[in-house]
DNA sequence: GCGTCTCTTTACCAGTTGGTAGACACCCGA
DNA sequence: TCGGGTGTCTACCAACTGGTAAAGAGACGC
C-alpha cells in the first residue's frame, strides 16, 4: 500500500467503475482490473470475493456517488422548479463530463442480474419517488404541464442521462468536446427539458 | 438447410441480433449464438469469419433496419412537423417494443471499436443530415422552437431510444409493459417532445 | 524472539473463448 | 460415373476466464 496513500480496495473500486462503465461489466476481466490498479488478480478477489461482488460494491458507490451530489445541488436550489430542474441537469452533467464511465455504468445496469438491479432499485427509491411527488404537487399548482408525474420523471432522466453518456451521437451530429461546446450542450439541453415541461 | 426455409445465414444474423442487443456483445459467445441458431460454431465461423465480422454485419443490419421503417414512416406522414414528430416516435416505438434488443443493440454502439463506430455514423450520415435540415427550416418558418438543431436532432434521439430501451427504468418508477402501459408511454413521450419542439 | 493478523503474492485448476485444419456428406453439371 | 462446389461437421488448440490453496512479507503487541 506504501506507494500511494488511497488504500488497495478503494483504487480497484475506481479502476473497475471506469473499465465497467466505458466498456461492459462482462467485457473487462479480473485481471484487467489488477493490471489498471498495479496488483495480482488475487489482490482483487481478496477484497471482493468474487466479480459479482466486485460488481455490486462499484454499482453501490457510482449510485452513491451520483446521488449525494444530485441531492446537494437540489437542496442548495431556489424553490421555483424550473430553476430546479436547472439544477438538476448542471448536477448530472458534471460527473457526465468529468467521470463518464459513471453515468456509462448506470446504463449497463439494464443488463444485469436481476438481484443487481433489485438491490440499486431499492437505493434509487427514495429520491425516485421523491422526485414524482415533486413533479405531481408543482403540476397542481400549475407550474408544470400536466402529465402522469411517474413517466415525466423517466422522460427527463433518459433524456438527460442519455445525452450525457452518447458522447458518440453528437459526435455523429458535428458537437466536439470543447469547453464550448459543452456550455452549449448543457443550455441546449436545460432549454429542451425546461420547455418539455412548461405548463400549456 | 432442409428443416427451415430461412437460410442459415440470416438465422445467424437474426440470434445475433437479439443475444447482442440482450446482453451486449462481449457477454455473447459464438457458442451461443451457434446454440441459439442449433448449428456448431464452425458453421457460424464459416458464414462470418471472425466475430467482428459477425458484429459488423448484425449492426448494418439493424441500422438498415431501422432506417428504412423510420423513413417510410416519415415519408407517409403529413409535412406539419409536429405530426411528423409523432410518425417518428411511433416508428421507432414499434420495434422498440416487437424486438427490444433492435434498440439495445444500437445503444450498444457507444462501446464498439473506432472502425465499427465509424461505418454505422456513414451509415446514419444521410438521414441525420436530412432531419438536422427539416430542422432548421421549420424553425425558420416559425413552426418550431428555435435552438440548434444538431443539438435538437440529438436530443429527441436520446429522449426516444433512451426511454424505449430501458424498460428497466421504468419498472422503477412503477410503470408495467402491459398493452395500456404502452399506450400510455407512448402519449406521453409524444406529448413530452411536442412540448419540448414548440415555438415559444 | 515469537506468534498472529493483515495484506499480497505464486502456483494451480477446470471451463470457456475465438479460431484453425481437415474430414465428411450432399448436390449438380459434364 | 465422376469431380468439384457448398455447407456442416469433428477434432484440436493456445489464450484467457473466474476462482482455490497456500505460501510469504511485514507490522504489531507480548
Amino acid at each position: 500500500m506504501a506507494p500511494s496513500e488511497i488504500p488497495t480496495r478503494q483504487r480497484i473500486l475506481d479502476a473497475a467503475l471506469d473499465l465497467f462503465g466505458n466498456r461492459g461489466v462482462d467485457a473487462v476481466s479480473l485481471d484487467e482490473i489488477a493490471r489498471a490498479v498495479g496488483v495480482r488478480k488475487q489482490t482483487v478477489l481478496y477484497w471482493f470475493a468474487s466479480k459479482d461482488d466486485l460488481v455490486e460494491a462499484v454499482l453501490g458507490e457510482a449510485v452513491a456517488e451520483l446521488l449525494i451530489v444530485v441531492e446537494a445541488a437540489l437542496r442548495a436550489a431556489p424553490p421555483d422548479p424550473l430553476a430546479r430542474l436547472d439544477a438538476l441537469v448542471a448536477a448530472v452533467f458534471r460527473p457526465a463530463v468529468r467521470r463518464p464511465a459513471l453515468l456509462g455504468l448506470i446504463g449497463e445496469i439494464g443488463r444485469l442480474s436481476e438481484s443487481h438491479a433489485a438491490h440499486l432499485a431499492g437505493l434509487l427509491e427514495p429520491s425516485v419517488g421523491r422526485a414524482i411527488a415533486a413533479l405531481r404537487s408543482e403540476m397542481d399548482a400549475g407550474r408544470i404541464r400536466r402529465a402522469d408525474p411517474a413517466l415525466l420523471a423517466a422522460l427527463i432522466y433518459s433524456t438527460v442521462t442519455g445525452l450525457a453518456t452518447e458522447a458518440r451521437v453528437l459526435g455523429a451530429v458535428g458537437w466536439t468536446a470543447s469547453p464550448s461546446g459543452l456550455r452549449r450542450l448543457r443550455s441546449e439541453l436545460r432549454a429542451f427539458v425546461r420547455a418539455a415541461l412548461a405548463p400549456t
